[in-house]
DNA sequence: GCTATACTTGCAACGCAGTTTCAACTGGTT
DNA sequence: AACCAGTTGAAACTGCGTTGCAAGTATAGC
């Protein structure tokens, strides 16, 4: 089954030079991990999937890309509940916000979107004044798998 | 101005020792400072505060406190955006859930409540078979007074 | 109250994600 | 081709949080 690609590869590395930034041989390894992600990574992860397409890349050099594409609101970063420890997981910003949803049995993530999250946003845009720039929302639960095989 | 004192002071104690845990010296420094925090604490200030009453409290104890109280959904770990750093912040968890916003000028945190947080809560419990133990909502971005400044 | 013991504490050493420093290098421009 | 501001890599460092273990203590049973 040939995917849809509807996504371009590339889309951050274009993004990154429009807005006049070098675009190095390790930016652009980096970026592609990036991009062909299909799950929430980590610095560690990143680093070790850069590494096979470029072994000479530095975990700096990824923290350093990370904190870039943060800074310029490229990709977001989550907590997913602190499961592991403190790592950091990180996925490209996407159109639209989505939720979170770790299972503090299984580890695994879901997301969800929802209407009643934009509009919640709206409402502290409204009611309190404050412009927002980044959001995120996590819960920790039990997921219905789960659920089911406790019974 | 007396104050209303809406919250007796002891509930988490109180609520530890009716789960049947060991009530100790450095226990009830530590859940007395918790308890009559007026904002949101760090472990490092959490220490600082419970040495000011007994200064022979480590700071592996407050951790394993924090830990503890974790544990048993008495106290809620915020990341707050991770404005300054990666230090987590503790608050008791309150009767109602509220979503946490974080001015990335001024470094101020507010606190909103919404019914529209619990609707999509719900929403997220019944479409998603997902039974939700703890959530966390943070915002990032600008305050109405860093906006108003800025103009 | 006294004792037994399972739980708790403190200290030191450790682990690990992320940051800083600085000399060497390089992408993009002239 | 040369320039140079921005970028990289290596090592050392920071700082939050954890672990191992010996010593201490809160509670239960007598």
């Amino acid at each position: 089954m040939p995917l849809p690609q509807t996504e371009v590869p590339g889309r951050l590395q274009a993004e990154l030079m429009s807005r006049g930034l070098r675009m190095t041989r390790q930016r652009r390894t980096i970026l592609s991990v990036v991009e062909t992600a299909k799950q929430h990574l980590d610095a560690g992860q990143l680093l070790r999937r850069a590494r096979k397409i470029d072994p000479h890349v530095d975990r700096v050099t990824v923290y350093r890309t990370l904190s870039l594409l943060k800074r310029h609101g490229l990709i977001d970063e989550l907590d997913l509940m602190h499961m592991q420890g403190e790592k950091h997981y990180y996925e490209r910003r996407p159109q639209r916000d989505h939720i979170h949803m770790a299972c503090l049995r299984c580890g695994k993530i879901a997301e969800f979107e929802s209407d009643l999250f934009d509009r919640l946003k709206g409402q502290i845009q409204r009611d309190c004044q404050f412009h927002i720039v980044v959001s995120r929302l996590e819960v920790g639960g039990y997921c219905a798998e789960c659920r089911a095989q406790r019974a």
